[in-house]
Formats: C-alpha cells, sequence, structure tokens
DNA sequence: TCGCACATGTAACGCGTTACATGATTAC
DNA sequence: GTAATCATGTAACGCGTTACATGTGCGA
C-alpha cells in the first residue's frame, strides 16, 4: 500500500529552507505551481498533522488583536522524515493533460477548433516561459549564496526547455492541421 | 462547480473511433498513458452510468459458457456530448512531478543521491521514447487511411519531442550536478 | 500445470478541490 | 471607502487508486 500523500513532504521541504507561516508556506508553493500544484485547502489540515507527529513546531506571534500567527519550524524528526523521502526512488508520474485527449479525439470536430486549442496551449507557454525567465533572473541575483540556488536552477531549466519544445511542437501540430484544413476542403 | 471528471470523456472519445467492450476501452486508453492515464476501476461503473444515461449502448455477447461480454457503441446522444466537450476550452493542467519536487530539495541530501534519480528519469525517458517512436512507425504502416491519423501523430510527436527536451534537460542538469559535487568536495 | 491474457465487476479509503467563514491591515 | 493581501481554518463531495473477487481459454 504505497502512500499517495505527499502534501506533507512538499511542506516539509519548504520549511527546510526556513521557517514560516501557513499563509506563506501556500505562497511558495504556488511558486512551483508548473511542476508541483497543491491545495490550499490541504495546507492547514496537514501542517497540523505534521504538529502532533512532532514533524514540526510552531511558535504563536500573539499580535495586538488577539488573532494569532504560527510560524512553523521543521523539527529534527522532521528533517528525517524529509531526507528519507528524499533518498527514495520517486514513483512514476500520472499525467493528464486535458488538451492533448481533446486533440487524440479531433478527427470528431473541424480543424479550426483543434487550431484553437494549440493556440492557446501555445499562449499559455509563451507566458509560463516568461514567467519562469523572470523568476531565473530574481534568484540569481538574490540567491546568489544560497546552498539551494543550483537545484532551484535546475528546475527552473526544466520548466524553460518543456516549455520551448512545446512552443517547437505547437508551431508543428499548426503546420499539420492546415494540411488537415486542406484537404477537407477538397 | 466545474465537473472535474473526465473519464466519460476519455471513454466517449475511444468509442468515437469503434465499438468495443469495456477491457478493450481500457487496453487502448493504456496507450494513451503517457499522456492520460485512466484507472483500472473507473471504466466499468464509468461506462454503465453512460448506458443509463443513454449516450452508449450495448449488444451482449453471450458466450456458449453463459459468461457474457458487452460491446459498446457510441449513440448519437454521445456523439454531441463529446463533440460539445471536444469544442470547449481545455481547462488548465495540474501537474505533479515527483522527482522534480525531490531535486527542488536536494539541497537537503547530497549530490550522489540527486544524481541518480535524474539518471532514473533519463532511462525511462529514453524507454518511452523508444516506445513511442514503435507506435509511430505501427500507425504510419496500419492507420495509413484513418481519419483520426493525423491527430494520433501530433499527440505522439508531443510525447516524442517532449521526451527529447527531458533529455537534453537530464544532460543539463547532471553537468550541473557533477560541479555541486566537485564544490561540496572542497 | 502454470501463468498470462481476456473479461467484468465491487468496495474501501483517502486525497484533492472548491466553497465557505472570518477578520485585520494596507494601499489606492 | 473599498479592494486586495495577509492570515487561519472547516466542510462537503466526489474522483482516483488499489485491492479484491471470479472465471475462461490458450500457449509454453
Amino acid at each position: 500500500m504505497p502512500k499517495t500523500n505527499k502534501t506533507l513532504y512538499a511542506i516539509l521541504g519548504v520549511l527546510s529552507i526556513h521557517p514560516m507561516s501557513g499563509y506563506a508556506i501556500r505562497q511558495e508553493l504556488k511558486h512551483v505551481s508548473f511542476f508541483w500544484s497543491e491545495s490550499d485547502g490541504q495546507i492547514y489540515p496537514t501542517l497540523a498533522k505534521l504538529a502532533k507527529e512532532g514533524l514540526v513546531t510552531f511558535k504563536s506571534m500573539n499580535k495586538a488583536d488577539g488573532r494569532d500567527k504560527k510560524i512553523y519550524s521543521i523539527t529534527k524528526k522532521g528533517m528525517e522524515e524529509l531526507t528519507d523521502w528524499l533518498k527514495e526512488e520517486a514513483t512514476t508520474r500520472n499525467f493528464r493533460i486535458e488538451f492533448l485527449l481533446k486533440l487524440f479525439f479531433g478527427a470528431n470536430v473541424s480543424p479550426e477548433i483543434n487550431i484553437e486549442h494549440i493556440q492557446a496551449d501555445r499562449y499559455q507557454c509563451k507566458m509560463l516561459q516568461v514567467k519562469l525567465q523572470e523568476i531565473k533572473a530574481t534568484l540569481l541575483s538574490e540567491e546568489k549564496d544560497s546552498p539551494h540556488l543550483p537545484f532551484w536552477l535546475m528546475t527552473l531549466d526544466y520548466g524553460i526547455m518543456g516549455a520551448e519544445a512545446r512552443l517547437a511542437w505547437c508551431d508543428k501540430a499548426l503546420k499539420a492541421l492546415e494540411k488537415v484544413k486542406n484537404l477537407s476542403k477538397k
């Protein structure tokens, strides 16, 4: 029975960088959404569970109004749990790319519709590429001396190179669809 | 409340190619697992639901032993449902690439461990690439006149070009890790 | 005779998503 | 003043995965 829940590792991971609030963890994880998406609703319950198990601790920063902000830190036990997981081989990925499923069955609708889908994907790719390159530039200047930097750059490159390849694919696919369009018109 | 369930469209889609049994649908969907993974346990219940709603029909092929094999066909109503979905813009993908999450937090373990993970990914990429190229060759000879062919080739190319890009990334990442390794030894 | 492919299903369980609830502070 | 951001949580719901159950026919 292989546990599928990886949310706790994502949380332990960001806390291994430095202590922060649940809200900040959410924000951090949004920055890596191009390869890891995490649901908002999972963060707080998982954090509570991790605290109960002693993998993280927290300090409540009581603010003047009585509401509190919790700053979580990873414990030694938490670090062990994290590194144990990091050493394990990654389980295989299960992909679901909806727009490719639509394209796969694209013969059921007009070429124009498929062209639109690919153009939409092309646009998204382009946006992503720009965003990732901006993050890269920021990291290079602001995290110059972090031991995490090389790892962060690698994952960013994965996104950037992947986007580049997808752009090239879009252009190729669009050409193929133009051909389909011309054939269907005859 | 956007419905997340896409299993029915995957099923309707394969039935739009030609009628087949639930088991055969499962097999067909396994062929596209590089961009769409479907759970075995979802097929039969979904198929039953689709039949109840009149989107598919089936003929029971009673075999000598009394056990039956159901051959499902898509109905006119089912085709409408499918094409309606095909026309809609695809919703954004939620990725979870576990090995990238490990790499992102890679500074917590030795470079060697990260190198192993990437080498494992490189191997999987290579295998995938070979498999997809084989499928491509088969399609080109066996589905020469199918109206689906251009669409199937496009999705295959997505996989092949993606694998190519990932291989290039692996080599780049491995070089970067060698550098990290040398620095940490000093 | 052993195992694999064919063939159809059910049940448990929990993860993941979305929406909801609440309220302070800050910026425009 | 009003909208966005910071901040922490809860609840509902259903999808997705895994394991289980059952049985035939065929090839090595």
